[in-house]
DNA sequence: CTATCTTTCAAACGGTCGTTTGAATTGCGG
DNA sequence: CCGCAATTCAAACGACCGTTTGAAAGATAG
Protein backbone atom coordinates (compact mmCIF):
# COMPACT_ATOMS: atom_id res chain seq x y z
CA UNK A 1 0.00 0.00 0.00
CA UNK A 2 2.80 2.30 -1.12
CA UNK A 3 1.29 5.80 -1.90
CA UNK A 4 2.43 6.26 -5.35
CA UNK A 5 0.36 3.16 -5.88
CA UNK A 6 -2.94 5.52 -5.96
CA UNK A 7 -2.06 7.46 -9.11
CA UNK A 8 -2.27 4.69 -11.58
CA UNK A 9 -4.94 2.37 -9.36
CA UNK A 10 -7.53 3.80 -11.34
CA UNK A 11 -5.91 4.62 -14.60
CA UNK A 12 -8.10 2.58 -16.73
CA UNK A 13 -11.14 3.83 -15.50
CA UNK A 14 -10.20 7.38 -15.94
CA UNK A 15 -9.20 6.61 -19.27
CA UNK A 16 -12.63 5.05 -20.10
CA UNK A 17 -14.62 7.75 -18.51
CA UNK A 18 -12.89 10.64 -20.50
CA UNK A 19 -13.00 8.69 -23.86
CA UNK A 20 -16.63 8.38 -23.30
CA UNK A 21 -17.65 11.80 -22.21
CA UNK A 22 -16.13 12.75 -25.40
CA UNK A 23 -17.58 10.06 -27.40
CA UNK A 24 -21.28 10.31 -25.53
CA UNK A 25 -20.71 13.77 -26.73
CA UNK A 26 -19.81 13.84 -30.60
CA UNK A 27 -22.11 10.26 -31.25
CA UNK A 28 -24.86 10.17 -28.37
CA UNK A 29 -25.31 7.16 -26.04
CA UNK A 30 -26.25 4.91 -28.70
CA UNK A 31 -23.86 5.89 -31.44
CA UNK A 32 -20.88 5.75 -29.54
CA UNK A 33 -20.09 2.01 -29.35
CA UNK A 34 -17.97 0.14 -26.78
CA UNK A 35 -15.20 -0.80 -29.42
CA UNK A 36 -15.14 3.04 -30.38
CA UNK A 37 -15.11 3.96 -26.88
CA UNK A 38 -12.62 1.14 -25.55
CA UNK A 39 -10.35 2.11 -28.74
CA UNK A 40 -9.63 5.56 -28.01
CA UNK A 41 -9.18 5.15 -24.10
CA UNK A 42 -5.95 2.43 -25.45
CA UNK A 43 -8.24 -0.17 -23.51
CA UNK A 44 -9.18 -3.52 -24.25
CA UNK A 45 -13.20 -3.95 -24.69
CA UNK A 46 -13.65 -6.03 -22.09
CA UNK A 47 -12.58 -3.65 -19.52
CA UNK A 48 -15.55 -1.57 -19.55
CA UNK A 49 -17.44 -4.06 -18.39
CA UNK A 50 -14.99 -5.20 -15.89
CA UNK A 51 -14.54 -2.17 -14.17
CA UNK A 52 -18.50 -0.47 -14.38
CA UNK A 53 -20.64 -3.43 -15.13
CA UNK A 54 -22.02 -2.33 -18.29
CA UNK A 55 -22.76 0.54 -20.73
CA UNK A 56 -25.46 1.79 -19.06
CA UNK A 57 -23.20 2.31 -15.65
CA UNK A 58 -20.72 3.70 -17.31
CA UNK A 59 -23.26 6.49 -18.95
CA UNK A 60 -24.22 6.94 -15.38
CA UNK A 61 -20.63 7.55 -14.11
CA UNK A 62 -19.66 9.72 -16.63
CA UNK A 63 -22.54 12.09 -15.47
CA UNK A 64 -21.87 11.57 -11.22
CA UNK A 65 -18.39 12.25 -11.62
CA UNK A 66 -18.58 15.56 -13.10
CA UNK A 67 -22.79 16.53 -12.09
CA UNK A 68 -22.20 15.67 -8.49
CA UNK A 69 -19.34 18.30 -7.91
CA UNK A 70 -21.40 20.60 -9.70
CA UNK A 71 -24.80 20.77 -7.84
CA UNK A 72 -22.22 20.82 -4.85
CA UNK A 73 -20.98 23.95 -5.98
CA UNK A 74 -24.15 25.29 -6.56
CA UNK A 75 -25.61 24.80 -3.74
CA UNK A 76 -22.49 26.13 -1.47
CA UNK A 77 -22.82 29.78 -3.77
CA UNK A 78 -26.86 29.89 -2.64
CA UNK A 79 -25.43 28.95 1.07
CA UNK A 80 -22.62 31.97 0.68
CA UNK A 81 -24.78 34.11 -0.69
CA UNK A 82 -27.65 33.60 2.23
CA UNK A 83 -24.80 33.95 4.45
CA UNK A 84 -23.53 36.64 3.33
CA UNK A 85 -26.97 38.49 3.72
CA UNK A 86 -28.75 37.06 6.46
CA UNK A 87 -32.08 37.42 6.62
CA UNK A 88 -32.76 39.47 3.93
CA UNK A 89 -33.97 38.89 0.51
CA UNK A 90 -31.79 37.81 -1.98
CA UNK A 91 -31.81 39.32 -5.83
CA UNK A 92 -33.16 37.00 -8.18
CA UNK A 93 -30.19 37.92 -10.05
CA UNK A 94 -27.82 36.79 -7.56
CA UNK A 95 -29.51 33.30 -7.57
CA UNK A 96 -29.02 33.22 -11.28
CA UNK A 97 -25.77 33.99 -11.44
CA UNK A 98 -25.19 31.63 -8.20
CA UNK A 99 -26.42 28.53 -10.32
CA UNK A 100 -25.26 29.28 -13.68
CA UNK A 101 -21.70 30.07 -12.33
CA UNK A 102 -20.53 26.34 -12.24
CA UNK A 103 -21.60 24.92 -15.46
CA UNK A 104 -20.34 28.36 -17.48
CA UNK A 105 -16.92 27.92 -15.39
CA UNK A 106 -16.77 24.27 -16.51
CA UNK A 107 -16.79 25.53 -20.38
CA UNK A 108 -13.66 27.03 -19.81
CA UNK A 109 -12.26 23.84 -19.30
CA UNK A 110 -11.24 22.49 -23.03
CA UNK A 111 -8.34 20.63 -22.04
CA UNK A 112 -9.87 18.49 -18.82
CA UNK A 113 -12.80 17.73 -20.72
CA UNK A 114 -14.93 20.08 -18.74
CA UNK A 115 -16.32 22.02 -22.30
CA UNK A 116 -17.73 18.32 -23.63
CA UNK A 117 -19.14 17.05 -20.51
CA UNK A 118 -21.27 20.68 -20.08
CA UNK A 119 -22.67 19.77 -24.09
CA UNK A 120 -22.98 16.62 -23.58
CA UNK A 121 -25.24 16.84 -20.14
CA UNK A 122 -27.44 20.02 -22.61
CA UNK A 123 -28.36 17.69 -24.42
CA UNK A 124 -29.06 15.07 -22.23
CA UNK A 125 -32.27 16.82 -20.97
CA UNK A 126 -34.16 15.92 -23.96
CA UNK A 127 -32.41 12.26 -24.53
CA UNK A 128 -35.15 10.18 -25.58
CA UNK A 129 -34.03 7.18 -23.40
CA UNK A 130 -36.19 7.77 -20.33
CA UNK A 131 -33.37 6.27 -18.00
CA UNK A 132 -31.44 8.45 -18.66
CA UNK A 133 -33.35 11.03 -18.05
CA UNK A 134 -34.51 9.95 -15.03
CA UNK A 135 -31.04 10.13 -13.73
CA UNK A 136 -30.43 13.38 -14.36
CA UNK A 137 -33.11 14.24 -12.68
CA UNK A 138 -32.20 12.25 -9.72
CA UNK A 139 -28.77 13.61 -9.85
CA UNK A 140 -30.15 16.99 -9.92
CA UNK A 141 -33.14 16.96 -7.44
CA UNK A 142 -31.08 18.56 -4.31
CA UNK A 143 -30.12 21.23 -5.45
CA UNK A 144 -33.06 22.05 -8.07
CA UNK A 145 -34.94 21.97 -4.13
CA UNK A 146 -33.35 24.43 -2.49
CA UNK A 147 -33.23 26.82 -5.70
CA UNK A 148 -36.78 26.49 -6.52
CA UNK A 149 -37.25 27.23 -2.71
CA UNK A 150 -34.64 30.23 -2.96
CA UNK A 151 -36.66 31.91 -5.97
CA UNK A 152 -39.87 31.58 -3.96
CA UNK A 153 -38.59 33.20 -0.97
CA UNK A 154 -37.20 36.14 -3.70
CA UNK A 155 -40.28 36.45 -5.20
CA UNK A 156 -43.40 35.74 -2.68
CA UNK A 157 -45.67 38.04 -4.95
CA UNK A 158 -45.62 35.89 -7.97
CA UNK A 159 -48.18 32.62 -8.20
CA UNK A 160 -46.33 29.56 -7.95
CA UNK A 161 -47.49 28.47 -11.20
CA UNK A 162 -46.03 31.18 -12.83
CA UNK A 163 -42.44 30.83 -11.11
CA UNK A 164 -42.55 27.13 -11.76
CA UNK A 165 -42.62 27.43 -15.77
CA UNK A 166 -40.56 31.00 -15.36
CA UNK A 167 -38.14 28.29 -13.64
CA UNK A 168 -38.59 25.97 -16.40
CA UNK A 169 -37.89 28.63 -19.18
CA UNK A 170 -34.34 29.64 -17.56
CA UNK A 171 -33.52 26.39 -17.28
CA UNK A 172 -34.20 25.76 -21.21
CA UNK A 173 -31.80 28.37 -21.96
CA UNK A 174 -29.30 27.51 -20.25
CA UNK A 175 -29.63 23.79 -21.22
CA UNK A 176 -30.04 24.58 -24.88
CA UNK A 177 -27.00 27.61 -24.74
CA UNK A 178 -24.58 24.58 -23.44
CA UNK A 179 -25.46 21.91 -25.68
CA UNK A 180 -25.60 24.29 -28.78
CA UNK A 181 -22.67 23.45 -30.74
CA UNK A 182 -23.25 25.41 -34.47
CA UNK A 183 -27.08 26.23 -34.28
CA UNK A 184 -26.01 29.79 -33.10
CA UNK A 185 -23.97 29.96 -36.16
CA UNK A 186 -27.40 29.69 -37.99
CA UNK A 187 -28.36 32.59 -36.62
CA UNK A 188 -25.49 35.03 -37.28
CA UNK A 189 -21.61 33.75 -37.37
CA UNK A 190 -20.53 34.79 -34.40
CA UNK A 191 -16.75 34.75 -33.41
CA UNK A 192 -16.75 30.80 -32.00
CA UNK A 193 -14.24 32.23 -29.21
CA UNK A 194 -16.88 34.33 -27.57
CA UNK A 195 -18.96 31.26 -27.12
CA UNK A 196 -16.34 29.85 -24.64
CA UNK A 197 -15.55 33.23 -23.20
CA UNK A 198 -17.57 32.19 -19.57
CA UNK A 199 -17.54 35.95 -17.93
CA UNK A 200 -19.57 37.43 -21.21
CA UNK A 201 -21.47 34.38 -21.13
CA UNK A 202 -22.93 34.91 -17.90
CA UNK A 203 -23.22 38.59 -18.41
CA UNK A 204 -25.25 37.62 -21.46
CA UNK A 205 -27.04 35.10 -19.68
CA UNK A 206 -27.71 36.65 -16.44
CA UNK A 207 -28.91 39.71 -18.37
CA UNK A 208 -31.69 38.04 -20.24
CA UNK A 209 -32.81 35.30 -17.78
CA UNK A 210 -33.24 38.18 -14.82
CA UNK A 211 -35.21 39.93 -17.12
CA UNK A 212 -37.18 37.00 -17.85
CA UNK A 213 -38.01 36.08 -14.41
CA UNK A 214 -38.91 39.29 -13.61
CA UNK A 215 -41.40 39.82 -16.69
CA UNK A 216 -44.45 41.80 -15.91
CA UNK A 217 -47.67 39.50 -14.74
CA UNK A 218 -50.22 39.98 -17.22
CA UNK A 219 -54.19 39.37 -16.51
CA UNK A 220 -54.12 36.47 -18.78
CA UNK A 221 -50.93 34.78 -16.62
CA UNK A 222 -52.72 35.88 -13.40
CA UNK A 223 -55.96 34.71 -14.20
CA UNK A 224 -54.77 31.30 -14.84
CA UNK A 225 -52.42 31.06 -12.30
CA UNK B 1 -56.27 7.87 -63.17
CA UNK B 2 -59.75 7.70 -61.46
CA UNK B 3 -60.29 10.32 -58.77
CA UNK B 4 -60.49 7.73 -55.96
CA UNK B 5 -57.11 6.37 -56.78
CA UNK B 6 -55.41 9.41 -55.54
CA UNK B 7 -56.01 8.39 -51.61
CA UNK B 8 -54.80 5.39 -51.51
CA UNK B 9 -51.78 6.04 -53.71
CA UNK B 10 -49.19 6.53 -50.93
CA UNK B 11 -51.51 5.37 -48.10
CA UNK B 12 -48.23 3.20 -47.39
CA UNK B 13 -45.70 6.52 -47.14
CA UNK B 14 -48.03 7.87 -44.77
CA UNK B 15 -48.38 5.06 -42.44
CA UNK B 16 -44.48 4.98 -42.54
CA UNK B 17 -43.87 8.55 -41.78
CA UNK B 18 -46.63 8.47 -39.11
CA UNK B 19 -45.16 5.59 -37.31
CA UNK B 20 -41.85 7.05 -37.59
CA UNK B 21 -43.02 10.40 -36.35
CA UNK B 22 -43.96 9.07 -33.41
CA UNK B 23 -40.94 6.90 -32.64
CA UNK B 24 -38.51 8.77 -33.68
CA UNK B 25 -40.17 11.26 -30.74
CA UNK B 26 -40.04 8.12 -28.21
CA UNK B 27 -36.47 6.35 -29.07
CA UNK B 28 -34.12 8.80 -31.17
CA UNK B 29 -33.55 7.99 -34.58
CA UNK B 30 -31.14 5.40 -33.66
CA UNK B 31 -32.91 4.04 -31.18
CA UNK B 32 -36.47 3.36 -33.08
CA UNK B 33 -35.03 0.29 -35.70
CA UNK B 34 -36.59 -0.38 -39.02
CA UNK B 35 -38.13 -3.11 -37.98
CA UNK B 36 -40.18 -1.52 -35.22
CA UNK B 37 -41.07 1.31 -37.22
CA UNK B 38 -42.61 -1.28 -40.26
CA UNK B 39 -44.10 -3.03 -37.66
CA UNK B 40 -46.21 -0.08 -36.42
CA UNK B 41 -47.25 1.14 -39.24
CA UNK B 42 -48.29 -2.32 -40.53
CA UNK B 43 -46.31 -2.62 -43.55
CA UNK B 44 -43.28 -4.72 -44.85
CA UNK B 45 -39.43 -4.12 -43.68
CA UNK B 46 -38.32 -3.51 -46.95
CA UNK B 47 -40.91 -0.61 -47.60
CA UNK B 48 -39.18 2.35 -46.17
CA UNK B 49 -36.21 1.61 -48.72
CA UNK B 50 -38.34 1.03 -51.58
CA UNK B 51 -40.67 4.10 -50.87
CA UNK B 52 -37.52 6.61 -49.38
CA UNK B 53 -34.57 4.91 -50.23
CA UNK B 54 -32.88 4.84 -46.95
CA UNK B 55 -33.35 5.46 -43.24
CA UNK B 56 -31.97 8.82 -43.32
CA UNK B 57 -33.81 10.28 -46.23
CA UNK B 58 -37.30 8.56 -44.08
CA UNK B 59 -36.03 11.00 -41.23
CA UNK B 60 -35.62 13.85 -43.62
CA UNK B 61 -38.93 13.21 -45.10
CA UNK B 62 -40.42 13.27 -41.52
CA UNK B 63 -39.10 16.52 -41.07
CA UNK B 64 -40.05 17.95 -44.36
CA UNK B 65 -43.90 17.11 -43.84
CA UNK B 66 -44.29 19.46 -40.93
CA UNK B 67 -41.73 21.94 -40.75
CA UNK B 68 -41.45 23.36 -44.83
CA UNK B 69 -45.74 24.05 -43.72
CA UNK B 70 -44.61 25.15 -40.45
CA UNK B 71 -42.02 27.78 -41.62
CA UNK B 72 -44.60 29.00 -44.38
CA UNK B 73 -47.00 29.84 -41.71
CA UNK B 74 -44.39 31.78 -39.70
CA UNK B 75 -43.17 33.93 -42.88
CA UNK B 76 -46.93 34.71 -43.56
CA UNK B 77 -47.57 35.90 -39.93
CA UNK B 78 -44.70 38.01 -40.16
CA UNK B 79 -45.86 39.42 -43.34
CA UNK B 80 -49.03 39.62 -42.15
CA UNK B 81 -47.94 41.82 -39.43
CA UNK B 82 -46.04 44.45 -41.95
CA UNK B 83 -49.01 44.75 -44.06
CA UNK B 84 -50.95 45.72 -41.16
CA UNK B 85 -48.80 48.41 -39.85
CA UNK B 86 -46.87 49.52 -42.90
CA UNK B 87 -43.87 51.35 -42.36
CA UNK B 88 -44.25 51.56 -38.48
CA UNK B 89 -41.52 49.87 -36.36
CA UNK B 90 -43.33 46.31 -34.86
CA UNK B 91 -43.14 45.70 -31.38
CA UNK B 92 -41.04 42.56 -30.04
CA UNK B 93 -43.42 40.97 -28.80
CA UNK B 94 -45.49 40.77 -32.00
CA UNK B 95 -42.47 39.45 -33.92
CA UNK B 96 -42.21 36.66 -31.08
CA UNK B 97 -45.80 35.82 -30.94
CA UNK B 98 -45.86 35.34 -34.92
CA UNK B 99 -42.65 33.21 -34.45
CA UNK B 100 -43.87 30.96 -31.58
CA UNK B 101 -47.84 30.75 -33.05
CA UNK B 102 -47.26 28.15 -35.89
CA UNK B 103 -45.35 26.31 -33.38
CA UNK B 104 -47.87 25.70 -30.45
CA UNK B 105 -50.73 25.29 -32.17
CA UNK B 106 -48.96 22.13 -33.70
CA UNK B 107 -48.96 20.55 -29.60
CA UNK B 108 -52.73 20.64 -29.75
CA UNK B 109 -52.62 18.53 -32.51
CA UNK B 110 -52.76 15.50 -30.47
CA UNK B 111 -54.28 13.28 -32.69
CA UNK B 112 -52.52 14.13 -35.86
CA UNK B 113 -49.39 13.20 -34.56
CA UNK B 114 -48.46 17.50 -34.75
CA UNK B 115 -47.50 16.91 -31.07
CA UNK B 116 -45.36 14.39 -31.51
CA UNK B 117 -43.75 16.24 -33.84
CA UNK B 118 -42.88 19.14 -31.90
CA UNK B 119 -41.33 17.31 -29.31
CA UNK B 120 -39.43 15.32 -31.70
CA UNK B 121 -38.26 18.98 -32.97
CA UNK B 122 -37.14 20.52 -29.83
CA UNK B 123 -35.32 17.55 -29.51
CA UNK B 124 -33.37 17.42 -32.72
CA UNK B 125 -31.56 21.05 -32.31
CA UNK B 126 -29.40 18.99 -30.05
CA UNK B 127 -28.88 16.04 -31.88
CA UNK B 128 -25.35 14.77 -32.23
CA UNK B 129 -25.62 13.52 -35.46
CA UNK B 130 -24.07 16.52 -37.91
CA UNK B 131 -26.02 15.53 -40.50
CA UNK B 132 -29.77 15.71 -39.10
CA UNK B 133 -28.31 18.91 -37.24
CA UNK B 134 -27.48 20.70 -41.17
CA UNK B 135 -30.47 19.10 -41.99
CA UNK B 136 -33.10 21.30 -39.39
CA UNK B 137 -30.47 24.18 -40.37
CA UNK B 138 -31.25 24.06 -43.92
CA UNK B 139 -34.34 24.24 -43.63
CA UNK B 140 -35.04 26.67 -41.04
CA UNK B 141 -33.02 29.49 -43.27
CA UNK B 142 -35.48 30.80 -44.92
CA UNK B 143 -37.60 31.79 -41.85
CA UNK B 144 -35.01 32.52 -39.81
CA UNK B 145 -33.13 35.40 -42.06
CA UNK B 146 -36.37 36.81 -42.00
CA UNK B 147 -36.93 37.14 -38.36
CA UNK B 148 -33.86 38.22 -37.81
CA UNK B 149 -33.82 40.77 -39.90
CA UNK B 150 -37.37 41.65 -37.89
CA UNK B 151 -35.93 41.86 -34.81
CA UNK B 152 -33.00 44.35 -36.12
CA UNK B 153 -35.77 46.42 -37.10
CA UNK B 154 -37.25 46.24 -34.21
CA UNK B 155 -34.54 47.08 -31.96
CA UNK B 156 -32.52 49.05 -33.78
CA UNK B 157 -30.45 50.43 -30.60
CA UNK B 158 -29.42 46.90 -29.50
CA UNK B 159 -25.75 45.87 -30.48
CA UNK B 160 -25.86 43.29 -33.24
CA UNK B 161 -23.63 40.63 -31.95
CA UNK B 162 -26.42 40.81 -28.13
CA UNK B 163 -29.29 40.69 -30.76
CA UNK B 164 -27.94 37.71 -31.69
CA UNK B 165 -27.29 35.65 -28.41
CA UNK B 166 -30.89 36.66 -27.43
CA UNK B 167 -32.09 35.64 -30.76
CA UNK B 168 -30.39 32.29 -29.58
CA UNK B 169 -31.81 32.20 -26.55
CA UNK B 170 -35.23 32.53 -27.35
CA UNK B 171 -34.55 29.54 -29.42
CA UNK B 172 -33.23 28.00 -26.95
CA UNK B 173 -36.27 28.27 -23.97
CA UNK B 174 -38.71 27.47 -27.08
CA UNK B 175 -36.94 24.49 -28.22
CA UNK B 176 -36.52 23.37 -24.83
CA UNK B 177 -40.43 23.82 -24.14
CA UNK B 178 -41.31 22.41 -27.04
CA UNK B 179 -39.22 19.82 -26.44
CA UNK B 180 -39.23 18.82 -22.64
CA UNK B 181 -41.24 15.81 -21.97
CA UNK B 182 -41.20 15.23 -18.07
CA UNK B 183 -38.44 17.55 -17.08
CA UNK B 184 -41.26 20.30 -16.13
CA UNK B 185 -42.21 17.78 -13.35
CA UNK B 186 -38.46 17.66 -11.78
CA UNK B 187 -39.60 21.27 -11.20
CA UNK B 188 -42.79 20.80 -9.65
CA UNK B 189 -45.72 18.72 -10.38
CA UNK B 190 -47.42 20.60 -12.70
CA UNK B 191 -51.10 19.70 -14.26
CA UNK B 192 -50.18 17.69 -17.35
CA UNK B 193 -52.92 19.34 -19.47
CA UNK B 194 -51.27 22.76 -18.68
CA UNK B 195 -48.33 21.38 -20.63
CA UNK B 196 -50.34 21.39 -24.00
CA UNK B 197 -53.02 24.10 -23.41
CA UNK B 198 -51.29 26.30 -26.18
CA UNK B 199 -53.01 29.50 -25.27
CA UNK B 200 -51.97 29.62 -21.98
CA UNK B 201 -48.47 28.44 -22.74
CA UNK B 202 -48.25 30.93 -25.77
CA UNK B 203 -48.88 33.77 -22.71
CA UNK B 204 -46.28 32.84 -20.64
CA UNK B 205 -43.45 32.19 -23.01
CA UNK B 206 -44.31 35.63 -25.00
CA UNK B 207 -44.00 37.26 -21.34
CA UNK B 208 -40.82 35.74 -20.56
CA UNK B 209 -39.30 35.77 -24.02
CA UNK B 210 -40.26 39.82 -24.58
CA UNK B 211 -38.72 41.00 -21.37
CA UNK B 212 -35.71 38.67 -21.93
CA UNK B 213 -35.23 40.01 -24.95
CA UNK B 214 -35.84 43.45 -24.07
CA UNK B 215 -33.39 42.91 -21.17
CA UNK B 216 -31.44 46.10 -20.07
CA UNK B 217 -27.83 46.41 -21.57
CA UNK B 218 -25.18 46.40 -19.12
CA UNK B 219 -21.81 48.10 -19.43
CA UNK B 220 -19.85 45.22 -19.71
CA UNK B 221 -22.48 43.80 -22.15
CA UNK B 222 -21.99 46.95 -24.15
CA UNK B 223 -18.36 47.31 -23.91
CA UNK B 224 -17.88 43.72 -25.25
CA UNK B 225 -20.00 44.11 -28.14
C1' DC C 1 9.89 -17.89 -4.74
C1' DT C 2 5.20 -19.13 -4.14
C1' DA C 3 0.36 -18.40 -3.63
C1' DT C 4 -3.42 -15.32 -4.22
C1' DC C 5 -5.95 -11.71 -5.96
C1' DT C 6 -6.59 -8.09 -9.54
C1' DT C 7 -6.47 -6.72 -14.08
C1' DT C 8 -5.93 -7.40 -19.08
C1' DC C 9 -6.56 -9.85 -23.19
C1' DA C 10 -8.15 -12.28 -27.66
C1' DA C 11 -11.94 -14.61 -29.07
C1' DA C 12 -16.38 -15.72 -29.43
C1' DC C 13 -21.49 -15.46 -28.04
C1' DG C 14 -26.29 -14.55 -29.57
C1' DG C 15 -28.84 -10.73 -31.37
C1' DT C 16 -30.15 -6.69 -33.92
C1' DC C 17 -28.99 -3.40 -37.25
C1' DG C 18 -29.96 -1.16 -42.24
C1' DT C 19 -30.14 -2.84 -46.67
C1' DT C 20 -30.72 -5.95 -50.75
C1' DT C 21 -32.71 -9.53 -53.52
C1' DG C 22 -35.81 -11.89 -56.50
C1' DA C 23 -40.10 -13.81 -56.61
C1' DA C 24 -45.15 -13.08 -55.67
C1' DT C 25 -48.94 -10.00 -55.82
C1' DT C 26 -51.60 -6.12 -57.09
C1' DG C 27 -53.58 -2.40 -59.96
C1' DC C 28 -54.42 -0.44 -64.27
C1' DG C 29 -54.29 0.70 -69.49
C1' DG C 30 -55.11 -1.35 -73.85
C1' DC D 1 -58.47 -10.75 -70.57
C1' DC D 2 -53.70 -9.81 -71.14
C1' DG D 3 -49.34 -7.51 -70.30
C1' DC D 4 -46.73 -4.38 -67.92
C1' DA D 5 -45.52 -1.58 -64.26
C1' DA D 6 -45.83 -0.60 -59.37
C1' DT D 7 -45.86 -2.48 -55.03
C1' DT D 8 -45.44 -5.98 -51.45
C1' DC D 9 -43.32 -9.81 -49.47
C1' DA D 10 -40.27 -13.45 -47.02
C1' DA D 11 -35.73 -14.34 -46.69
C1' DA D 12 -31.19 -13.50 -46.43
C1' DC D 13 -26.88 -10.40 -46.48
C1' DG D 14 -22.74 -8.70 -44.06
C1' DA D 15 -21.75 -5.65 -40.38
C1' DC D 16 -21.83 -4.18 -35.84
C1' DC D 17 -23.91 -4.33 -31.26
C1' DG D 18 -23.19 -5.17 -25.80
C1' DT D 19 -21.68 -8.80 -23.18
C1' DT D 20 -19.29 -13.11 -21.63
C1' DT D 21 -15.62 -16.37 -21.22
C1' DG D 22 -11.44 -18.52 -19.73
C1' DA D 23 -6.83 -18.13 -20.13
C1' DA D 24 -2.66 -14.96 -19.75
C1' DA D 25 -0.30 -11.35 -17.35
C1' DG D 26 0.58 -8.37 -13.47
C1' DA D 27 0.65 -6.93 -8.82
C1' DT D 28 0.82 -8.02 -3.84
C1' DA D 29 1.66 -10.30 0.58
C1' DG D 30 3.83 -13.98 3.21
Amino acid sequence: MSLRAIKPQHETRTRILDAAEELFMQHGFEGASMRMLTAKAGVNLAAVNYHFGSKHALIEAVFRRRLDPMNVARIAALDKLEAEAPGRVLAAESIIRAFIGPGLRMIEDAKGGGRNFIRLLGRTYTEPAKSIRALIGHLYAPAMERYKAAFERALPQMPREELVWRIYFMFGTLAYTLAATDTVQLIAGCKPEDRYDARLLEERLAAFLTAGLNAPLKNTIRKAA
